[in-house]
DNA sequence: CGTTCGATTGAGGAAGATCAATTAATGTGG
DNA sequence: CCACATTAATTGATCTTCCTCAATCGAACG
C-alpha cells in the first residue's frame, strides 16, 4: 500500500468540462466553471491516480496545490505516537495541500479511494498566475475559506452528536457534496470501510455498522441488493430529521 | 451579553510592536515581525474590545479580516437546530473572519474572552495591498494554512485521545502557544469557564474537573494559590508525557 | 452578608467500546 | 468456474468510560 503515484505520466482521460454542475463554488460559479477557469488559466499537470496512490505525505516538502478534477480523496492526518485520523474527504473540484503552504511541508497524507484526475499547480506559479488574474486568487482564497469552514463543521458534528446522529450527518453530506457537482445522491458508493468511516467520525467500525442498521431499518436509509458498499437515499431530508431525532430525547420512538 | 463592540473607537492602547517573540510565524517571521508588517503596509483601524463583545456574528455580512494584537477570543459555530460549539481559540497574531470569504457571509460568531485589540482590514483593501506588496500575499496565505493544519489537530485531538489525555493536550497547546509569542507558560491564566473548556473538547464540565483534578494529583499541573482558573506548569513536557500514559494501556499507575 | 456563579466531588446510569462469533463479499490459484 | 483464503460487515454479550443528576464548597459581587 501506500503507493507514490505515478511520476509523470499526461492524463489520458477526457477532462469532463462540459459536465452539468449545479452548487455555488464561490459567488455564483460552480464546481464546473472554476474548473473550466483553472484550467484554462494554469493549464496544470493532468495526472491519473487509483485506489491507495499518494499525492503527498506528512513531512514531504511543500510545493504543489492539487485540484481533483475527478475521483475521491481521504485526508489522513498521522500524530507523532503513531495515531492515525481521517481528517478530510474531497470530492471534485476540492483543493489539496493547503496545510502545508505555512510550515513549507505538508502536514498529513492524501489518499486515493477512487480512480481519478488530479491537476497539479505549483504553489509558485499558482501565486505568479494571480497577480495577473485576480479571480484566480478569489477562487483560491473561497476554497480555503470552504475548508475552514467545513473543518468547524466537522468538529462540531463529532463533538455534539450522538453515534447515530453522526452517521446520518455523514451521509447527508455525502449526498449534499454529491448533489453540489451535479451528480445522482439517490443511490451513493461508501467508497470507505466502515473502519474508515469510523476512524473519520470517532467511533468504532461496530458503532458504524449499527448505526447503519438502524438507518436502514427505520427506513431513511436503504441497502442495494449486492453489497452494503452502495447506500440508497430516497430523501436526504430524512436524514436530516433522523439527526434533529437523535437531538430531542422526548418524542417516541415509531415502532 | 453578546454586545457587539463599541462601533469606531480609536484604540488608545500601544500596539507593542517591540515585544520580543520567538515562533515561527511564517518561513522565519515571528508574530512580532508579522504583526509590524501588517501594521506598516495596511494600517489598520484599531480596536479596543472587552469580555464578551463580538467582531462579527454568524450570518453577518463578510468584508472585514480582523488580526488579534492582543487579548484572546473564541470562535463559536452555531448549528440550525440551536446547538453552541467553541470551534477555535484565538491568540495574539491570529487572524478572524477567513470562514467568511466563500459565502460572503460568517459563519460563526467571534467572541473576545479578554480586554485586547483587534486590528480591522477590509478584504477588498487587503487585496489590493497584497497586489503591491507580495509578502502580504504569504502571510496571508500561511496564517490560512495554519489555521487548517490546527483544526485538523483539533479534530484528530476529539477523535483519537480519552477525556483526560484531551484536557493534557489542550493545556499543552495552550502552553505552547504562549511560548511561540514569547510569553510566560509556568503559570496560564485560562479565561474559560469549564463548561467553555468542556464544549471546545468535546465533553461535559464535570469532565474537565475531574482531568484537571488528575492531573494536579499526579504533579503534571499545580493550581495557584487562590483561584482554580490559573494553571501551574512546571513542565510542558510532562503534559505530553501524560497524553501518552492515557493512550498505552500496560504501565503502572504510580501510586 | 447574602446571592449568584463557577468548580468540585460522589453515585448511578447510559452510550458506546471491546471482545467474540458468524456471515457476507472479494480475491486467488487450481 | 469452483474451492479456498482473505477481508469486510453484522450482530450479540459484556465492560468501561463518560454523562447525568445532585449535593457541597469556594469566590466574586452587589
Amino acid at each position: 500500500m501506500l503507493n507514490t503515484v505515478t511520476p509523470s505520466k499526461t492524463a489520458p482521460v477526457p477532462t469532463g468540462l462540459a459536465l452539468p454542475s449545479i452548487g455555488r463554488d464561490c459567488e455564483g460559479r460552480n464546481t464546473a466553471d472554476t474548473l473550466k477557469l483553472l484550467c484554462e488559466q494554469l493549464t496544470p499537470q493532468r495526472r491519473v491516480v487509483h485506489t491507495g496512490d499518494t499525492i503527498y505525505q506528512a513531512g514531504e516538502r511543500f510545493g504543489n496545490l492539487y485540484i481533483l478534477n475527478s475521483g475521491f480523496f481521504k485526508i489522513v492526518n498521522l500524530s507523532a505516537d503513531g495515531r492515525e485520523q481521517v481528517v478530510g474527504l474531497k470530492f471534485r473540484g476540492d483543493w489539496l495541500g493547503f496545510d502545508g503552504i505555512a510550515g513549507g511541508r505538508y502536514s498529513c497524507d492524501a489518499v486515493a479511494m477512487d480512480t481519478g484526475e488530479i491537476w497539479v499547480v505549483s504553489y509558485e506559479a499558482l501565486l505568479a498566475a494571480c497577480a495577473s488574474h485576480p479571480t484566480l486568487l478569489q477562487v483560491l482564497h473561497a476554497a480555503m475559506s470552504r475548508e475552514i469552514a467545513h473543518d468547524r463543521d466537522s468538529l462540531m458534528s463529532v463533538c455534539t452528536l450522538p453515534a447515530d446522529a453522526r452517521v446520518a450527518d455523514f451521509l447527508r453530506y455525502w449526498a449534499e457534496t454529491l448533489a453540489e457537482r451535479g451528480m445522482r445522491t439517490d443511490e451513493i458508493t461508501l467508497r470507505m470501510t466502515r473502519a474508515e468511516i469510523g476512524n473519520y467520525l470517532g467511533m468504532t467500525l461496530e458503532s458504524v455498522s449499527r448505526a447503519l442498521s438502524r438507518l436502514a431499518r427505520d427506513n431513511v436509509i436503504g441497502f442495494a441488493t449486492k453489497g452494503r458498499r452502495d447506500v440508497q437515499i430516497p430523501d436526504v431530508r430524512a436524514l436530516s430529521a433522523f439527526v434533529q431525532r437523535c437531538l430531542s430525547p422526548a418524542p417516541a420512538m415509531l415502532q
